[in-house]
DNA sequence: GACTGAACTATACC
DNA sequence: ACGGGTATAGTTCAGTC
């Protein structure tokens, strides 16, 4: 039989002590498929030098001999051959020693004859990624396969008996398909709402499910509504067996909800083994399953369980302004979308129609969920392809696992062997290593400046790295002849000038980044932006990466060359538009702020390209863009000009504002709003009059207690567990006052207070902070003195002007 | 008891 | 444990006078 098909999950099993692999996937007529295949399970012993022909084989010829009992498991070596292959760019001799199941691969290499090695690499790549290296059957692209129809097959157990799909087939032949065309998988989204917010402590209340065609609140609660999406269930355990027919039923590719990793798909798994329910969910009847230890992943055989909270968290944090990544913020911010604002009871508390609006709001959580699913669906795809991994690691990891695997996805070219994952000495030590030198920031002189200039460098940290080739495998423990050299303040770092893989890997991402964004800008889609998007995101993680202690290809000398070379690379690039006669403002790592004065657009853009034709590789320094006006303030201690804080409005009106308070979610509303109001005059007037005027309106509505409460609110995040805190501040009071009300405080979560009037004058600020409901009048002197005035001081100070001799100079002077 | 600086904490920039 | 360093600024708290 040939089809074509598309894999989505993969999974494997073992039949007669041998690995097997199973992908559950679609065909171009929407037929579901679960192929089986198994592909060569091996290692490498790289063998030491200088080891004659007979010793050579004498060796293998003892490697072969290696067989282990695991249980009812014989697990034994199949045959070793000797290979010419590299290891960190280096040729060596490699022993490729095949085996009979990749769990026993660790304990065969324990037995082999050490001493004849230096290294022995490749146990921890797993199985899934070591079949998709071999057999090219790539995740969510579409293949043309030929195989064999299982039909009550006897072969690997009768597997195909028990699982729910159209066909099983045993792969014989894999071909990509020359035809792409767009895969719009099945998606369910769900929620659940519980009694108590720790995982397993009370009932589920109710689970809502949504799809195209399901539209469902499955509840036990006993409630006279006739809404038809309501399901009514006598007890959870009929609700929860219920769940798990209609997810069955209907079969989706992909479950998906908002951090259902850490709180639905657990919390459902611990009252499903309460009640006895079995959640046998997974297409061969398996059970959900959770793996990861420290942060449990839910997994189904076969629907593909997707945390969306994760994948955000990754792939979309920085380029979001939301102030948590909660799914009501998120959801609002990407795709438009409110949640209902249902307020959280105590379940004995609630009413009819609370109840009717709680279920409501359920729904409502689905809905949004599969919403905001569809909208970062073209970025996931894209990443699941690019990077070669299933969907469901892909949507998971780290950017740091997403640049391993992406290096481990295309070494075959290299012919490189591939490095191992620090395990826990080599993580201490690497972490032990301490810091190294960052990033060059300039000291702007404080002021209003008129047509300001932005240039930056492209992909600053990536086009450092590959032009000077620096890396673990070009990284050389001493110096040698015509090699490249970097200082590191009291040492030298050495790199060769041989291209090595990993800054030839990122340079084929960057040049991929052009192409698809040249592609997007042509024909606009969102697959060519979110593949745009996901080749910048691997090459921006690409510096991270060499400077984290968990990557393969660690090497904090490479890190530590970037960062200076970047350093070099600025300050020269400073110093050349000094010498066309520009004051320079500021700058931070890859950008340079400077005056325009009296020179034309077209004269500095004439120097752009004469500063191009000069950079060294592809090093690149492109316009950011033109600036009316632009201003930076001094720290708040004094006389230096505050670096990483200034504002800037380009000649569309466009605002940039960056550290200023107005961007920092841990002020009041009251105090971020009149910033931004104060930096936009500023800015769109040339002049400080109607800034100033406004403050002291705002002022004086603060001393009448005119100021809603909404607007004074304080939100700090909890970083960590109460318990670990050494210093009482505000937000911990409050968190404490919380948990002594019954509310959870788990890590993550923001808390919100206020500061309340007191009879103490001295009190600490933290005796002072109220819960927001609480009803004690807001402390007027705390909120001038410790937000309003804080927050616009510095601006007024740049146009020579103190704050406190004008309140003083007015009526208001009692306060001061 | 007022003052000062270090420690701790959160959050931003790139 | 699941990218890096640079930077500002708040609150608390221990030590000094």
């Amino acid at each position: 039989m040939e089809l074509s098909f598309i894999p989505i999950d993969y999974d494997y099993f073992d039949f007669q002590g041998e690995n097997y692999i199973k992908i559950i996937g679609r065909t171009k007529d929407g037929k579901r498929v679960c192929l089986i295949d198994n592909c060569d399970v091996y290692f490498y012993a790289i063998l030491k030098e200088n080891l004659s022909e007979s010793k050579i084989n004498q060796i293998i010829e003892k490697i072969k001999r290696i067989q282990l009992k695991e249980g009812a498991r014989l697990s034994k070596v199949i045959k070793v051959e000797l290979k010419d292959k590299n290891f960190l760019g280096e040729k060596v001799n490699a022993l490729k020693i095949y085996i009979s199941n990749h769990k026993d691969a660790k304990k065969i290499s324990e037995s082999l004859p050490h001493k004849y090695f230096k290294h022995i690499r490749e146990l921890d790549v797993n199985y899934i990624t070591r079949y998709i290296i071999e057999k090219k059957l790539f995740p969510l692209i579409w293949h043309k396969i030929s195989g064999e129809v299982l039909n009550n097959s006897e072969e690997f157990g009768g597997i195909d008996s028990v699982l729910e799909v159209d066909f099983c087939i045993k792969i014989e032949k894999i071909e990509k398909s020359k035809e792409q065309p767009e895969f719009k998988p099945k998606v369910m989204a769900f929620d659940i709402e519980t009694e108590s917010f720790e995982i397993g402590q009370g009932e589920i209340s109710m689970i809502s499910l949504y799809d195209e065609k399901i539209k469902k609140v499955l509840t036990h609660k006993k409630i006279n509504s006739k809404e038809k999406y309501i399901e009514y269930y006598d007890d959870e355990a009929d609700m929860l067996e219920a769940f798990v027919k209609i997810v069955k039923k209907e079969s989706p590719d992909i479950l998906t909800g908002y951090f259902s990793d850490g709180f639905d798909l657990p919390y459902i798994k611990a009252r499903a083994e309460k009640n006895r329910v079995k959640l046998s969910l997974g297409l061969d009847g398996s059970q959900l399953k959770f793996s990861g230890g420290m942060s449990p992943r839910g997994k189904i055989f076969g629907i593909v369980h997707v945390d969306l909270f994760k994948f955000i968290q990754t792939a979309y944090s920085q380029y979001l302004e939301s102030e948590t990544l909660g799914l009501n913020d998120v959801a609002n911010e990407l795709i438009g979308e409110k949640k209902s604002d249902y307020e959280f009871k105590p379940n004995e508390k609630m009413s009819e129609i609370d109840w009717k609006k709680f279920i409501e709001y359920n729904l409502q959580d689905s809905i949004i969920t599969q919403k905001l699913f569809l909208k970062v669906w073209p970025d996931m795809i894209e990443f699941s392809k690019i990077i070669q991994e299933p969907l469901f690691h892909v949507s998971r990891d780290g950017m740091s696992s997403n640049v391993d695997n992406f290096i481990i996805h295309n070494l075959e070219k290299y012919n490189e062997i591939i490095e191992k994952k620090p395990i826990h000495d080599e993580i201490g030590k690497r972490r032990s290593e301490g810091k190294y030198e960052g990033a060059f920031v300039l000291e702007p002189k404080p002021g209003l400046y008129e047509n300001v200039v932005m240039f930056d460098f492209t992909s600053m940290y990536a086009s450092v790295i590959i032009t000077y080739n620096l890396s673990k495998s070009t990284f050389l423990e001493k110096k040698e002849k015509n090699n490249i050299e970097v200082n590191l303040g009291n040492v030298k770092a050495y790199f060769t000038k041989k291209k090595g893989f990993f800054p030839e890997i990122l340079e084929e991402i960057i040049n991929l980044r052009k192409k698809y964004k040249k592609e997007y800008q042509q024909s606009p889609s969102p697959i060519l932006k979110a593949r745009s998007n996901a080749f910048k995101l691997i090459a921006n993680a690409a510096y991270g990466y060499q400077g984290f202690f968990g990557a393969r290809y660690y090497q904090r000398e490479a890190a530590a060359s970037t960062a200076a070379l970047a350093r070099e690379n600025i300050l020269e690039a400073i110093k050349k538009i000094k010498s066309y006669g520009y004051e320079i403002i500021y700058s931070d790592t890859d950008s340079i702020a400077f005056s325009q004065g009296k020179k034309s657009k077209k004269e500095i853009l004439k120097m752009l390209d004469e500063i191009n034709n000069n950079l060294p590789g592809i090093m690149e320094l492109e316009l950011e863009d033109f600036y009316k006006r632009g201003i930076w303030v001094t720290t708040r201690s004094g006389e230096v000009g505050a670096k990483k804080k200034y504002a800037l409005i380009n000649e569309k009106n466009k605002m940039k504002i960056r550290g200023f308070e107005t961007v920092r979610r841990d002020w009041c509303n009251v105090a971020r709003e009149l910033q931004n109001k104060v930096l936009e005059k500023i800015l769109s007037e040339g002049n400080e009059k109607s800034a100033l005027e406004y403050t002291k309106k705002i002022i004086i509505q603060i001393e009448k207690r005119e100021i809603e409460k909404e607007k004074l609110i304080i939100k700090t995040q909890l970083k960590k567990p109460l318990s670990e805190y050494k210093a009482n501040t505000p937000h911990v009071t409050i968190a404490k006052k919380m948990l002594s009300l019954g509310i959870p405080v788990d890590p993550g979560i923001l808390i919100k207070y206020y500061i309340a009037e007191s009879d103490k004058k001295k009190s600490l600020a933290r005796d002072r902070a109220k819960l927001p409901e609480e009803k004690t009048p807001y402390d007027i002197e705390y909120y001038l003195k410790k937000q309003v005035i804080p927050a616009v001081e510095n601006i007024f100070h740049v146009f020579g002007i103190k704050l406190e001799d004008i309140i003083k100079g007015s009526k208001q002077q009692t306060l001061f």
